[in-house]
DNA sequence: ATCGGTTTTGTAAGCGATTACTAAATTGAA
DNA sequence: TTCAATTTAGTAATCGCTTACAAAACCGAT
């Protein structure tokens, strides 16, 4: 059942424990070359495994970076956990994933718990809403951590997003851009979330810079499913007051335009649609939408980064966005 | 920097570290009920955190289930994980999920490694299809693994899957039955994978038992990717030799689909196109893709159960297929 | 030969929990 | 009241590794 241990190399190849730990762990300049060699060898014959609870126990650290991930659904954050990948491996730190169920504060805590209890090296929250008590949870312990892809009033925590105000107001002005005026906002939570709070305010002020005040019919609040974008057209219906949409994912822009099409609508003829995000999904649905897309990427880069970093930078960051014109967005000409 | 430990409870509370440690961990029949109470009240008190190194340490045991997942391109595997996690929880288990590089042995080795070296409960592979040497490593552990989402070849592996063989067949099936006699494949691996090598081996039955011989044209292998299914249907060309097309997976589907398209063919119209896989992918696009569809969800649910079995059930294991209609299949009429 | 300095190695004390073993306290029956 | 059985609690060894400290071993220079 048991394994081998240091103790068994050391007693093969005739030197202490303490010599066999420093040459497994390379503390270059303990030991000599040829113990070196010797070690190595009997510890390969032997099929020596490192145990990780019996080093991070002593040492109280460990080499793991957790990655905690609201839910499967969210397709995005495979960029985001790329990006952190990247990043991680050079620096020798081992990511590992866990998902937080959607809303369930039970999984949450048993994310978070586990993690914890490993005394991890870092917690990265890909657009996980914590529970108040898992949050302070988090913050009881000493391990840093970083929220992605979603912010918070305030000074106080940690996080690197896209400039959630800045993503309504470019998005709204590339279609002020275009010609449109009666522009829609769908499927972004304007309810509960800052996210969608600031989404919400950028999209109105770019409106009120071209002198429009939007009908509340124009807003459409949603949780960014791709169902959300399906009932938000549908609120919208077969001749709706607007000529352009914007979504609040690349999901909930799919949805918009599916069920504009069983609306009887052509995209982007009748209706331009734009969504938020810019992931694969918009080069493969037809036509390819038209996005203001973040980079998610990045945002995994800079959360690892921070992790590494000793000293604290800045709290909070923000990563770029920008537009990127396919097919779903034309000018506007009015009908006659 | 240092954290509480038991005997600062057992401190506290006036009590032997012995009994903390039996009441933490619930060993019931063990200790008084007010002596609980108090021992409870004192760990919250001091915002006790248990810390897993040690326990893993002198149990040898872990409470982790690890699933390795090759790249998070493989949209199919957020499906798998759902049902491990869903089996995983409620036996208390957590789930850590790491990802190895596509085809990148050396990160296939760290990954494995990293949860070797933890002793987890159990390792669950996602489609991994491991380097020689690091199958090696995995089986010289006492840790038990299975494969999901991929065969091999031979009785002395453990995996789940679909029966490959069973999905080109029926998939084929299905398309004769519409009618269609000139089929083609595409973006399957049938050069090295054991999967894609099944998954031709039942389309060519399947043709063989309606007294069809399939060209070589019609047989476009790929990797299952995107720009593999775009890359098959170029090579069909603007007047394809084939009425329909089964596509390695619903990417691979969507790539034909619009790849068909701006070469001015009408799907389903002009062409009927079928994907192997299922995910929600096949419903969102347009047209909706009529898929031979995998059980993903109970790949999961099986793998976690094998990991809890104590008994080794059956090494070798497959989950149900079926073929779900949607739009992008019609039945075949001969053109005038 | 002696000495300070550098490498290289060994000894032993933990890290924080679990658990076998032992012992005290409590209980109930005779 | 006494004794055996049962609960409840304590003592101490242990898991496998790291590392402070001490001690050889080796080096050239005096």
């Amino acid at each position: 059942m048991m394994g081998v241990t240091i103790k068994d190399i050391a007693k093969q190849a005739g030197v202490s424990p303490a010599t066999v730990s420093r040459v497994l762990a390379n503390k270059a300049g303990f030991f000599g070359a040829q113990t070196a060699q010797k070690v190595r060898q009997t510890a390969k014959e032997l099929g020596y495994r490192k145990n990780t609870a019996a080093t991070e126990l002593v040492t109280q650290r460990s080499h793991d970076l957790a990655v905690i991930v609201n839910t499967t659904k969210t397709n995005f954050a495979t960029q985001i956990i790329e990006g952190i990948q990247a990043t991680a491996f050079p620096a020798d730190l081992n990511v590992i994933i866990l998902y937080a169920g959607d809303g369930d504060a039970e999984r949450q805590r048993r994310a978070l718990e586990t993690v914890i209890e490993r005394s991890v090296r870092g917690i990265l929250l890909l657009s996980v809403d914590l529970a108040p008590e898992n949050l302070a949870l988090l913050q009881s312990t000493e391990i840093p951590y970083c929220f992605l892809s979603i912010s918070f009033e305030g000074p106080k925590m940690p996080f690197i997003t896209s400039d959630d105000w800045q993503v309504g107001y470019q998005a709204t002005k590339y279609l002020l851009e275009r010609g449109h005026r009666r522009i829609g906002l769908a499927a972004v939570d304007t309810q509960v979330s800052i996210t969608g709070q600031l989404r919400e305010a950028g999209y109105r002020q770019a409106l009120a810079e071209a002198g429009i005040t939007p009908r509340p019919t124009w807003i459409h609040p949603g949780d960014y499913s791709y169902p959300a974008g399906q009932a938000a057209m549908q609120a919208y219906g077969a001749h709706p007051d607007v000529t352009a949409v914007l979504a609040g994912s690349d999901l909930a822009g799919i949805g918009v335009m599916n069920q504009a099409r069983m609306l009887g609508l052509m995209v982007p003829v009748d209706l331009s649609v734009m969504s938020i995000d810019g992931t694969d999904l918009c080069d493969i649905v037809q036509p390819q939408l038209t996005s203001l897309t973040q980079s998610f990427y990045d945002m995994g880069v800079a959360g690892v980064n921070r992790m590494l970093a000793t000293e604290t930078p800045q709290q909070q960051r923000f990563t770029p966005i920008q537009v990127v014109a396919r097919d779903s967005v034309v000018d506007f000409v009015a009908r006659t």
